[in-house]
DNA sequence: TATTATCTGATAATGATTTTCAAAATCAAC
DNA sequence: GTTGATTTTGAAAATCATTATCAGATAATA
């Protein structure tokens, strides 16, 4: 991955820098999504001289190179996840507790080339973002409902 | 429509205003979706002392009305539809255009339920966006790739 | 009509992201 | 290794969509 970056790195005439280092290596580290002011608050553990534009800039090159892609759960908060070991997948989301999920359908991938293509459309990608109640936030809510407060 | 903001507004001891009603006739005549500031600026077509802050307000009132539907394309934008005569339904966006069309697969809708019942999730809505070419960009490229300039 | 709470528009504030800019760092060529 | 052109950086300012504030206007109700 690391090599990815630097190949695209010098592919596009850029530099390599220690502060694109640290970035990388730390955003690597996290599985799921993480968004930038979170990893610009992980960074500054490890080097509090990084600052916020650098973080962002450095998500963009990552999006440009095909490490990172962006996800956007529409609540104003930009996120991005790499894509080592981590194949395409979509979110189940709980809407009270704001926990995620990632999931792939098969089936459901198909059918959607298979819309698609009804409508001419080729795809390149897609975002299927499936809000609701998780399972703990469910069981709350139907011991909730048993017993009111007051 | 209007009736039915009518009953929500009073249900919430709020106040029918002749903005709100401007606000609504004007949404409810566009189909598909429209940005909060395109709505504005329609609106300040047939009045303009309505103010912009008057526009935000009336589509968050329309959510909580259920009357509209907030969908979001990931590109810094919101955007509003309403619910009249225009059901649930996903979307196929044109990357290169920026066309979108409005479309909806029983079998997905049927298969997401399941999907999420298999991590003990209930949903309550969800968003599916497919990005990709429409039928008239592929056939542009496809121009391109034939004939290269120069 | 008087009363009282809600609304409105203008404007300031917010907050995530981007831009600007001068100083620092990279890297290819010497 | 030094040089020098070019890119990068961090801090701060700018942007831009959206939200909050507030004093005056307006709607609903008695």
């Amino acid at each position: 991955m690391k090599l990815t970056f630097e190949k695209y790195i010098a592919s596009q005439g850029l530099k390599m820098t220690r502060q694109r280092g640290l970035i990388l290596e730390i955003f690597l580290k996290k599985e799921g999504h993480i968004s930038p002011e979170e990893l610009y608050s992980l960074v500054r553990k490890k080097d509090a001289t990084v600052g916020r534009a650098t973080v962002y800039r450095m998500l963009k090159l990552l999006k440009e190179a095909d490490i990172a892609r962006e996800v956007d759960f529409g609540d104003g908060f930009s996120r991005y996840e790499h894509k080592y070991g981590h194949a395409h997948h979509d979110h189940l989301i709980c809407t009270k507790c704001g926990k995620t999920m990632e999931v792939v359908d098969e089936e459901i991938e198909a059918l959607q080339e298979k819309l698609a293509g009804r409508h001419g459309f080729s795809l390149t990608s897609h975002e299927m973002d499936l809000f609701g109640l998780c399972p703990e936030c469910r069981e709350k809510e139907a011991r909730v409902k048993r017993q009111p407060p007051g």
